[in-house]
DNA sequence: AGACGCTGTGGGAGCGCTCCCATGAGTGAT
DNA sequence: ATCACTCATGGGAGCGCTCCCACAGCGTCT
């Protein structure tokens, strides 16, 4: 029997058609009126407006994206392994200001892993059904090849945290040499002389920008830095115990070290109290992110502040722009589609 | 000019027609080979095939959706402030098995927050407008109208956690019960006497499930229960710390606290550390969540690990049988729809 | 008075798919 | 050879909307 078609029956909703003849009118002045177009008087308004309250009217989307060639969606595409991304609270946040920020509009928000292959071709298979109007590009390494395709299937696209100095692609970011530049200069007020970092992945623009502003703090200060004082790291608490372990081995009279992630700054603690270094009395110790592990750390670590749900709110703002002046992309501009946001420096116990 | 037409015909995606001409078969036989039917021919399917990859042809979702009436997207509803749905890393566990288990299938998944009122305004039209084929609930307190809303528009959902011993929507949980006891008599084998516990909001029946838990462990060792050790929290950082507190002025002979939560633990701390307190030598801690936090502080906390990430699977496997066998609302029992998964309690220094 | 332009409106023509009915070919039983 | 079925297939009829053309009504300019 109809399973099916008791259910399309039963649970019919009214369409278009039903609430024009309802008020009297035509169904493109419903159409119209729904879509908010200034051409329809007033008493026509009024009575489509009563129409759609009476029936209990709401837009069939798939419909609507049939006809009009638009999904009012769009993906945050996250292309990393679902582990990562919580293992980093940035996630987290940006999501915050991302819902935020699309609260206030009819767009809705999905949400897409792509860290394993599978999950990759799936991907691309859903961008070329053009499934989303746009997408949110979150954590891209240089050699990515995500915003390439992104860029030729013409989706409008926001990337945050740009993968290079020469980012085409509208970028939102924090403000990483600064940042660094603060952390680093805060240690050195503290009165501390061998200051190290623990970097992110090289391949990371922002990482390498918190270590330019490492490097600029100390120039600023006129000491001479030591390349042996920088140790990769990988954003990851054991990278960063392994980092800190390696630096104490090296350069044992370290009194202070700037770890780029607050992670990484927990796994460098880890070290320092295995080799028996007081925080911060032997070792002062700086993370990036204030994430919730700076916050119940003992002690509690210093650590750089980014506005991670700012940037998540400005991320939507510059996409929906985007998507609004979707046009050949020979018309777009090398435009001011670069945000970046300022950072601040929490000074806590452990520096 | 016409920068839509531009757009529209520029990116064309081919069509189910041109697929079928190419194919030299008919419209619906390609429908046939995309959806799976087995009522096709192995050569008229391979014909088709190889037409699809020729042409690169993707099925526009939008035509389908509209064409049969369902939308392959489930929306994972958050009915809090986008604040809170972090600060438990709870949530992000579970988002995670959600996504990995749905990236097994065709679904897409949409992230609703729906905290604030105008938000749940926006749900319910979204939710009428039928826009997903099922809808995941998370975190939802007993008096809670989205339930209801949702059997009422006859949409497939699954709840975490259920709201009472009488959930009739399908569920899945962790055991909180043997968790809850699980801990406590973990503390009573560890020699303590005097054990409070820290309990979640009352109108959350999966806090309710872990002070019975509490109760059974003392009872089950002879133990009789002063109420007075059992003080309500909220699961709040605040909230766990004024709660001990509290403790420490009615009971400062409690010498163990089961907190319902890590992040209360967390706050309990602090208070205990305030009071000059150690741990555990004078006051043993155990969570709940096995969270980052858990494993960060210091001493690390001792506390019951929910399988979360497998929770999520079990919702999105329950959730799928619903959606496929979605028939009218009479024709289904009292299934056995509640899925309770083990617990395991992670034992640290801090107890 | 006629020509012209506006504004508000109605409704046809699709958008690309699924559903389902009709058709014809193939198979085996009579 | 005939009938009854089954199976693979083609294609019409929508799904509910947006887009856009056509048109009526009215004021304005010459």
């Amino acid at each position: 029997m109809a399973g099916h078609g008791t259910r399309g029956r039963s649970g019919r909703r009214p369409t278009l058609e039903e609430v024009a003849v309802l008020a009297g009118v035509g169904r493109g002045t419903v159409s119209r009126v729904i879509n908010g177009s200034p051409r329809v008087s007033d008493a026509t308004r009024a009575a489509v407006e009563a129409a759609v309250a009476e029936l209990g009217y709401v837009p069939n989307t798939a419909a609507r994206a049939l006809a009009a060639n638009r999904t009012d969606a769009i993906a945050l595409v996250v292309p990393e392994p679902e582990t990562r991304f919580f293992a980093e609270p940035y996630f987290s946040e940006m999501l915050r200001g991302v819902g935020a920020e699309l609260a206030e509009t009819e767009m809705q928000l999905l949400l897409i892993f792509a860290g394993g292959d599978r999950e990759r071709r799936r991907l691309a298979q859903y961008l070329a059904a053009h499934r989303v109007d746009g997408v949110l590009l979150v954590s891209v390494h240089a050699a990515d090849p995500l915003p390439d395709l992104l860029a030729q299937l013409d989706i409008p696209t926001v990337i945050s945290g740009p993968r290079s100095e020469r980012e085409t692609l509208p970028s939102v970011d924090s403000d990483n040499h600064g940042g660094g530049r603060s952390a680093v200069e805060h240690l050195i007020a503290r009165g501390r002389r061998r200051i190290a970092t623990i970097t992110g992945p090289f391949d990371v623009y922002g990482a390498q920008r918190r270590i330019d502003g490492y490097r600029a703090a100390l120039r600023d200060a006129g000491r001479e830095v030591d390349e042996a004082l920088i140790v990769p790291g990988d954003f990851t608490e054991e990278g960063g115990r392994r980092a800190m372990a390696r630096l104490l081995d090296l350069r044992p009279e370290v009194d202070a070290v700037f770890a780029a992630s607050d992670v990484m700054a927990a796994g460098a603690r880890q070290a320092l109290r295995a080799a028996g270094r007081r925080i911060p009395e032997d070792v002062a110790l700086a993370g990036y992110d204030d994430s919730v592990i700076a916050r119940h750390m003992d002690p509690p670590l210093t650590s750089v502040r980014q506005p991670i749900e700012e940037m998540g709110r400005a991320m939507i703002d510059l996409l929906l722009e985007e998507i609004a002046d979707h046009r050949p992309a020979a018309s777009r501009g090398l435009d001011r589609r670069q945000v970046v946001l300022r950072t601040e420096l929490m000074v806590r116990a452990s520096s």
